[in-house]
DNA sequence: ACAAAAGTGTTATCTTTACACCCATGT
DNA sequence: ACATGGGTGTAAAGATAACACTTTTGT
């Protein structure tokens, strides 16, 4: 039983998140960009405290980071190459940050930690972005959204992760019709499309779109939405 | 870093198997009845060294159960709840096995790391079982092959594992094509049909199973398999 | 000849796709 | 009036399901 900042976490396993939501016509996850010198990106993770369900440390995790109590989540894959640890981002981070200091990395409790092997269990989320204010933690200097097909480059296998997700999405998303968690209460027919081609990389044809949709008889039809364009109103729908 | 047996194992994250293979028209999994007193029995499991990737521990895990090296292999699922150990299960064991001799468990190291909140990493396997050879280890009295929908209660949360394998399985067989790993290099349609109607429990027409399959286009037709019954000789096939 | 199981073919039904057409909206 | 995007309908094509029919095998 090891400790971080006083918590007594399970050694050597992570949770990683993979956030998706949607905005402006694009999905999108919420990348961290950490406050330390260099660059580093990296996916919303932490550990699983001892008498913590692995769930439930994913559900604290994103808590945490947007606010959000109940997050749609599914666990997807398990990244366990026997390489995974956070050495080379760590001595990049000290060698940026700590040169001068003379950071003692053999006797340091949580360059220990940190630096051993890690077994991270990736979940994927959907959010309503609009619900979600990010929030900083005490390592973040930036917690912002980035098209899923536009990420930067992040320190260990976070791009790996998130091409995972995407792909576990692309399997769930007709089965267990959680398209609806990335979208407010009240949403168009376009945005529900939108999401399914960034969700493929691929265009649906709309007509066709439209009746697969409400086949699936989850929808209930509300009001029109008048957006002020020149065009035909297009209608609100709610899950039923 | 602890150690069990004098191996350098990760704490606390185990592998959990369930291997599948097809004989006799049923598809069975193969379970273990552990060498105390007591019914115990357990999905084929171990734990992930150091050094170590977690894929690499499954399938030395299973060879080591099975004689067999390339096994189909694909992890499927955490299990990762906050009150997962083997506790109840080593009281039991001790209760019944070492009631005479004092067992001290307070100070037992063996017994401190297993019974330790453990997360499993589920896995699940496709082998040709006319291949495997079930080889005991030191804490199996039996190594045997059960019908999926006949299991006896385990250990743990083996049996739950098992059904998530299944689910998985239902999931996976149509868009992996993974079947053909549970059957030997020539197989006739029949037995290819026994098993899509173990994995989804219910009857498929057996005509339009076999254009269903064909039509894949990944079966090449052999010569014919004359068994001495008297009826018409299926062909055999084999996988391109 | 016959029973049992395997293989082929045909038709009906359901799903998916393509696209024509009409409708509402603001300028 | 018209450009723009939204909604409905229909027909063609493709996939799935039901089932009749024929073939092969050993007794």
């Amino acid at each position: 039983m090891e400790v971080l900042n006083g918590k007594n976490y399970i050694n050597q396993i992570a949770i990683d998140c993979v956030v998706f939501g949607y905005e402006d016509g694009q999905l999108k996850i919420l990348i961290s960009q950490l406050k330390y010198k260099g660059d580093f990106y990296a996916l919303p993770n932490g550990f699983i405290f001892q008498e913590e369900n692995t769930d439930a440390a994913a559900h604290r995790i994103l808590q945490e980071r947007t606010g959000l109590k109940d997050i749609y989540l599914e666990e997807f894959k398990v990244f366990g190459k026997a390489d995974r640890n956070n050495k080379a981002f760590l001595d990049k981070l000290i060698e940026l940050n700590y040169a001068d200091t003379a950071f003692e990395q053999t006797h340091n409790p949580m360059y220990e930690w940190l630096s051993k092997r890690f077994i991270s269990i990736g979940y994927y989320a959907l959010v309503n972005i609009k619900a979600v204010e990010p929030q900083l933690t005490e390592i973040d200097k930036s917690l912002e959204w980035y098209n899923i097909h536009e990420l930067p480059p992040m320190i260990m296998d976070g791009n790996e992760i998130a091409q995972a997700a995407l792909k576990t999405l692309q399997r769930d998303i007709d089965e267990k019709l959680n398209v609806f968690n990335l979208l407010p209460e009240k949403f168009t027919m376009k945005e529900v499309q939108d999401i399914y081609e960034s969700v493929f990389e691929r265009a649906f044809v709309r007509t066709n779109f439209q009746k697969k949709i409400l086949d699936l008889n989850v929808l209930e039809r509300l009001e029109k939405k008048f957006t002020g364009a020149k065009n035909k109103a297009p209608y609100l729908y709610k899950l039923k």
